[in-house]
Parts: C-alpha cells; sequence; structure tokens
DNA sequence: ATGCATGTTAGAGTGCGCTCTAAGTCAAGC
DNA sequence: GCTTGACTTAGAGCGCACTCTAACATGCAT
C-alpha cells in the first residue's frame, strides 16, 4: 500500500500512466524504482512529489520551470535557498496571473449584464421586432 | 482617430499585427475594413470587440469557443439569448479554474513556509556570528 | 527617383504538453 | 499451454495558438 502500480499511481494523481512516463523522461521524477520484472512501483514520497508537480502545472509553471526546481533538488540541500526563491518568484508570478484573469472576468461580466438588461426589455418574441444591431 | 492603423491597433490592442490577421482568418474578426491601397484598418467597434475576444482568451476561451460565440453574433440579434447562456457557462469554467489555482497556489506556499522554517533552523555558518538579515 | 517603413498574401514553421502507436514482455488465472 | 491484461520501449503524431517567412505593394520623405 506504500508502493502504488502504474494504475494506482494512475488513480491517485489524476494523470496518465503517459504523463508519468513522459515526466519521467523529462527529469521531472528521477529514481523510479521497477520490480523484478522492470514494472515501475511509485512510492509515498514519488506519489505527493507528482502531486506537488501537478500543482506547478496547474498553475501554469512550464515543464522546462519545473525542469529548473528538481534540478536544484537533486543538487542536494545546498541549493533549498535558492528553490524556496524560484517559487517565491513563481507565487508572484501566479498572483499577477490571477489578477489579470479576474479583470478579464469582470469584463465578461459586464457584457452578461448587459445581455441581462437588453433581454429584461425585451421581454416577449414578437413584440420589439425592429432593430437592436450593436457591437 | 476613431481609424486606426494596424500600428495603433497593435498598440492598443496588445495584440501582435499577425495575431489580428489571423484572428480574421479564423473568423474571429469579421468586415475589417480597407483603405484605397488595401491595407487594413480597425474602427473603435472593431477595437472593443478585440479587447473583448482577448478576455475571453485571457480566461481560456478556445479559439473555437469565441468562434463560436461571434457565429451567434454574426447570425443576430435573435442569438442574445444563447450567446449570454455561452458566456454564463464561460464564466462558470473560469470560476472554477479559479478555485483549482487558488487550491494549488495554497500548496506551493505550504511549501515554501516549509523551505522558511527549515532555512532558519539551519542557518549557513556565516549568519551564526553575526544577526539575521531578512526582508 | 530612391529609400524606407509599413503594410499585403499564402503558406510553412514553432513550441508546448502531452498522447498515441506498435511491437514486445511478464505474471496470473483457466 | 494459452489468454488476458497490465505493463515495457522508442519514437511518431497531434492540437493548439500563434509566429514567422518570402516575396511583393504602397505611400511618404528626401
Amino acid at each position: 500500500m506504500s508502493q502504488l502500480s502504474v494504475s494506482e499511481a494512475v488513480a491517485a494523481t489524476g494523470l496518465s500512466a503517459h504523463t508519468l512516463r513522459y515526466y519521467e523522461k523529462e527529469m521531472l521524477l528521477y529514481e523510479v524504482p521497477r520490480d523484478s520484472g522492470g514494472r515501475r512501483y511509485y512510492t509515498l514520497e514519488l506519489i505527493s512529489a507528482i502531486k506537488f508537480i501537478s500543482a506547478l502545472r496547474a498553475t501554469g509553471m512550464s515543464i522546462q520551470g519545473i525542469k529548473d526546481y528538481i534540478e536544484l533538488y537533486r543538487r542536494g540541500p545546498d541549493t533549498a535557498q535558492q528553490r524556496m526563491a524560484l517559487l517565491q518568484s513563481h507565487e508572484e508570478q501566479v498572483k499577477e496571473q490571477l489578477r489579470e484573469t479576474r479583470a478579464s472576468l469582470d469584463m465578461i461580466r459586464k457584457k452578461i449584464a448587459l445581455y441581462q438588461t437588453q433581454l429584461d426589455a425585451t421581454p416577449t418574441v414578437g413584440e420589439c421586432a425592429r432593430g437592436h444591431q450593436h457591437e
């Protein structure tokens, strides 16, 4: 139970087996252990690493960015400072991206509100047959 | 001033001239007028349409999704209801995506906090003698 | 008239992040 | 032994949204 097969890892992480292999090939995961038959299995440490990587992806960090972070990891504990700085910098970018998304969402909501007042003004189909054309 | 050249439209919208042409080819923009020499110019209506399209893109709507919306527009005022429904559905998706991003960001923040306590607990050699400098 | 910036076109190319294919291996159950 | 299903590999393919190329046209300033 502390070692998951591929299909269990798929269930646990929400990623596909293809994607897990792809991440491994891209050096996002290293030292993924194998059983006697050469099949991968995933330790709980690996599973949490994968979940963290998914969080980085979900917030828009590129594969290359994650690769850089993992590479620092691989280099040992001396790089903790740099890893933290990398995450903090990413956090700022995500916050900025959230601001942008909210601003764009506001614009969309205004459009929706416009439709609502418009549709209120034209309650029945037959009535105002003429003329709303506009942007 | 109510008709912008390509380069002015680029400045006004933040998109590249390439992207403006691409959007036009993809039917996101229609009836872009031309001057006597065959050069495009952009009316203010067009500019606001482009800005709205950018807001949809910035919130993750696909080109195809925007195309569907624009196609409803092109079909006339009877489609207002459907257009609003489309935008509302998109709004829900964006809200969900914002939730996901915030959840992932929380995870990243926890990792950052972990680094902070770790680095506090193992100060580097040089830091021991003198005081900590933090920001 | 010449040079240069700014525009035009069709179509090819790019980068990203997967996603799939094909052929093969292995272990378990019938 | 045979089948099934979960796995393995290298490498090809895909969808998206641009992004760029090359060759050409136009309009303005010197």
